[in-house]
DNA sequence: ATTATATACGAACATATGTTCTTTGTCAAG
DNA sequence: CTTGACAAAGAACATATGTTCGTATATAAT
């Protein structure tokens, strides 16, 4: 079933991709033409119906713009995920945290390829160089999941009460006190009694972005 | 300029969503006036006029089932990017650079919100922990656009001729020769000689995903 | 050489679909 | 009442767009 394509058949896919992503509508079978270098709309239907049989385009007879592209494809059309950025994080400074109001300043859009599952992910920019331990710089963007514990391992934004003090570090629960573990392996870990430490959300991911 | 919608108006814009979120293309005007109870084309355009003129659609005359939804209905469903992964890099490895073979075996799908301009970008998976100094971690993902020059206090990955050797830091040229600055600012520079530098790329953004 | 299959061409064709135009009805303003 | 703006109908029209068909070329199998 999986056959080769042909080299005419793969650059009209690619057209269709990029002119449904463009122009949220599908191209006429002379537009095709016209784009991949093929006068007869005749060979371009041939191809279409080609196309179709492999699976990789819904090919609607007779309806004009009637070409839908399948699976994988609109998946990436379809699935961004708009992220909230609710605040910067700094060592000095109460960790923000989502609240209910629904619209925020600023937000990120990213892929199910960042976040696989949308649920209580917020975004926070870093500020300063204080979390450096972590391998994290001032101006990125840190994503977290909002939950009031880890598991052991898991890198995690904590608050240490008595030092009014945000980090991020691994957590590891040992006993009744708490090792805080910096991602970078040159540097020793911290280690606080259990009841100082506020486990604010879990790192999902980092973003750090240089330039455009 | 914000009037009302007259009823029909209201009815045509929810069919017109309805619709396209189903079939991912928008119906003809025929197609509208028989789901909305309107008997004539020319009434069914008139009020599509109204909708355009009121800016939450798109008209585009002429063009088989030519209209889109506008503003934050549709944002989500137009915009990501497929970016391979061309390989790791590594201290003691050359640093993979694309070719022109046309598929790759992984890739990542970033939006706009990450990558301002797709061209010459491809990603690397960051392998051990020797990149350290540039605040980059065992397994992370780094951005890189291709390009053979950088300007000065850019983020570049350098390959070092002697020392054989890959890495990532800030690029100065001092004279003849080129200061490389960790992004860690507790960390020394080092000095090489121009001739012994070999720029492979500038680095865009770094991901580290930390857990789905 | 012959046959079969996949691909391609171009022109004629069919129809899906947008547009225009004339007429009509409603309603508020003059 | 008359006028004008707005909304609506329906039919005719124009064209944008998919489809069919006879023919042609290349390649591989028989």
């Amino acid at each position: 079933m999986v056959r080769e394509l042909s080299d005419r058949q793969r650059r009209i896919y690619e057209f269709l991709y990029d002119y449904i992503r463009a122009k949220e509508r599908a191209p006429t079978v002379r537009e095709i033409g016209e784009a991949v270098g093929i006068p007869s709309t005749s060979v371009v239907k041939y191809n279409l119906l080609k196309l179709a049989e492999e699976g990789l385009i819904e090919y609607n007879p007779k309806i004009a713009r009637g070409i839908r592209l399948i699976g994988e494809a609109v998946r990436r059309l379809a699935d961004s995920i708009r992220i909230p950025i609710l605040g910067p994080i700094a060592a000095g400074q109460p960790i923000p945290v989502p609240d209910t109001s629904l619209d925020y300043e600023r937000t990120i859009e990213l892929t199910r390829d960042i976040v696989k599952n949308q649920k209580g992910i917020y975004a926070l920019e870093v500020q300063g160089d204080s979390m450096i331990d972590a391998l994290i710089h001032d101006g990125d963007i840190v994503l977290m999941r909002y939950q009031p514990t880890v598991e052991n391992g898991e890198l995690a934004a904590v608050w240490l009460r008595r030092e009014e003090e945000a980090t991020l570090k691994r957590f590891y629960l040992e006993g009744d006190r708490v090792r805080l573990q910096p991602a970078n392996p040159m540097m020793k870990p911290i280690f606080v009694p259990a009841d100082n430490v506020e486990v604010k959300g879990k790192v999902v991911c980092v973003i750090r972005r240089l330039d455009s």
